[in-house]
Formats: structure tokens, C-alpha cells, sequence
DNA sequence: CCAAGATGAATGCAAATGCATTGAACGCGG
DNA sequence: CCGCGTTCAATGCATTTGCATTCATCTTGG
């Protein structure tokens, strides 16, 4: 698989996943929004934040981990801590950066979006799979390709 | 695979999707541009327009097909045009709409995207595949979900 | 034949993204 | 311990996207 030219079904592969992910992720997302929920987005800088020891993250940290442009990550953030989701606090160990942590609210709107973001991969993806195999499979072939470089 | 709630498997699926497509098609993109070529979405548009018998498609013909928003679409052959890329010109069937027909100079870009876009391609997805069955398998999951609805 | 709703496309405006640049703090080599 | 390259994050600006609205034409039921 690593001549130059890709095969035929390379491209396949390729046309597949730009328009399964834009097929499916604009149907998950446009169901949070018809719930009057905030983007995607937010949920995963969220869920990232939760998972981490103490809840919270440097900026880098989410940048590299959701694949976002640090200026959009600052951003994101700056909207996230407007709506009172997320703090920035000062970073002891580094005075050029700081920490992000998620609030009480963060919490509570990321418990309030899971319903409705799982029932939405359900719908759009997990029963458009044929069985549970083909759920694994494109699991494990995705999940490689989502490794860095 | 069609309970309310999604499997584990279902949702690594999910995000292995979002993730990988991030990845790879981020990667391939910057390859375009470092070529100095423009973004994907020309080449996508140039493509459809070349398949078309005659050369030219209507707008929202264009928009179903790569799943695009129709004003996002509307700018878009606003951009190739505005490039000479492609050219509007009346419908005599329909007196709302009209044609978008490749030029000729059109057709060169593609032409000229094509080997850059081609090798990238494969160096992000071909290369980072297992096998030629891994390609095949990975077509046709992406494929089905790629469908409408 | 006409009115009323549906459809194709454009546009105005707000929000988000991409990109280059900036400013600050870090850390290493000398 | 100092200067210099590097890293972290923010900001300004141009481009693109999203969304609601608009205008025109088409289609259909009466």
C-alpha cells in the first residue's frame, strides 16, 4: 500500500471518508442544534477537560488533541469561559500559559448534551452499520488513521 | 445496531471517523496549498463539472452532490467564476436557475491538481492502510454511510 | 387561467476559521 | 548568567461559513 499512485480503491477509501463525515457529523450536529444545544465543539473540549486529572487542560494540550488551530482552540475557549463553562486560571509551573478547567456548568451542560449526542450517533451511524463486527472493523481501520502521522 | 443506545464499538466508530477524517484530510489540504494550489472544494466542484455530460451541472445539483449549503455553493461558483474557471450561463429550461459549464481553463487546473492531489492521497491514506483489503473493506463501510439517509 | 405554495439561486449579516504576527516566558549553550 | 532560539497563547485581518431572508420562476389545484 505505499507506491506512488493510489489504487482504485485508495480513492474509494478517500471519497468515502470525506463524505461519510460530512454526511454524518452534519446530521449529529444539526440534532444538537435542533435540541437548542450548543456545537460539537463544545462537547468535546468539555469531555477532554473531564477526563483529565483535576479537570482541566493547557490550551496545547486540547489544540493537539481535538487537531484544532491554536487560534481557533483560544477562541473556542474564550467563548466557552463566556458562557461561564470553563476558567482560565494562571499556570504555576509555566508563566507563559495557563490552565483551562472546566466549571460545575461545564459539567452539568456536558451531562445534559450526552443524551442527545449519543442518541444522534446511534441514529446517524451506529444503526446505519450493518452488525456489531462492521461497527469493530471500522473502528480499528479509523482509529489508525486518526494516529498521528 | 439499531438500539437506542450506541455500542462502545459504535462509538469509537464515531470518533475514529471525526478524527481520522481530521487528520487526513487536514494533511491533504496542506499539501494542495503548499503546492500552491486551491483548496479542495475547487478541485471537488472542477471534478463533478467535468463528469457531467456536457460539461455543467446546476447549482443545486452541485450542492446535493458534494453536500454543500446552497448559499455556501452559490459563492463558491462565485469564486470559480470570478477565477475563470467555470462559467454561468442562462437555463433555458428553467428560468430560475442556470448552468455552470467548465472552461477550459478549468479543465487544465484540474488537470494540474490532480497528480499533487493523487500523491497525497496516497501518502495519507493508501500508505497508512494495512493491505489492499483494508482499502477495499474501509470503501465500502465509508461508502454506505455516505449515502443519503 | 389564476392564486398559492414550492423550488432555485443570491444576498446581508453575524459567527467562525485560517494565517501571519506579536508578546511573553522558557531553556539551553556558551 | 546572559543571549538566542523556541514554545505558549492572544490578536488583527481577510476569507469562509451559516442562517435568515429575498426575489424570481415554476407548478399545481381549483
Amino acid at each position: 500500500m505505499s507506491e506512488t499512485a493510489p489504487s482504485e480503491a485508495v480513492i474509494r477509501a478517500w471519497t468515502g471518508l470525506v463524505r461519510a463525515q460530512a454526511r454524518v457529523l452534519g446530521a449529529v450536529e444539526a440534532e444538537l442544534k435542533r435540541a437548542g444545544l450548543p456545537p460539537l465543539a463544545w462537547y468535546d473540549v468539555l469531555r477532554e477537560l473531564q477526563r483529565a486529572p483535576g479537570g482541566r487542560l493547557r490550551p496545547h494540550e486540547i489544540e493537539r488533541r481535538l487537531l484544532l488551530a491554536q487560534p481557533n482552540v483560544s477562541r473556542l475557549i474564550d467563548r466557552l469561559e463566556h458562557a461561564g463553562l470553563v476558567q482560565r486560571c494562571p499556570c504555576p509551573e509555566d508563566g507563559r500559559g495557563q490552565h483551562v478547567a472546566i466549571t460545575k456548568a461545564g459539567r452539568a451542560l456536558r451531562r445534559r448534551m450526552w443524551p442527545v449526542y449519543r442518541a444522534a450517533i446511534q441514529r446517524h451511524l451506529g444503526a446505519r452499520l450493518e452488525s456489531a463486527r462492521a461497527a469493530e472493523t471500522l473502528a480499528a481501520l479509523l482509529a489508525s488513521l486518526a494516529e498521528p502521522a
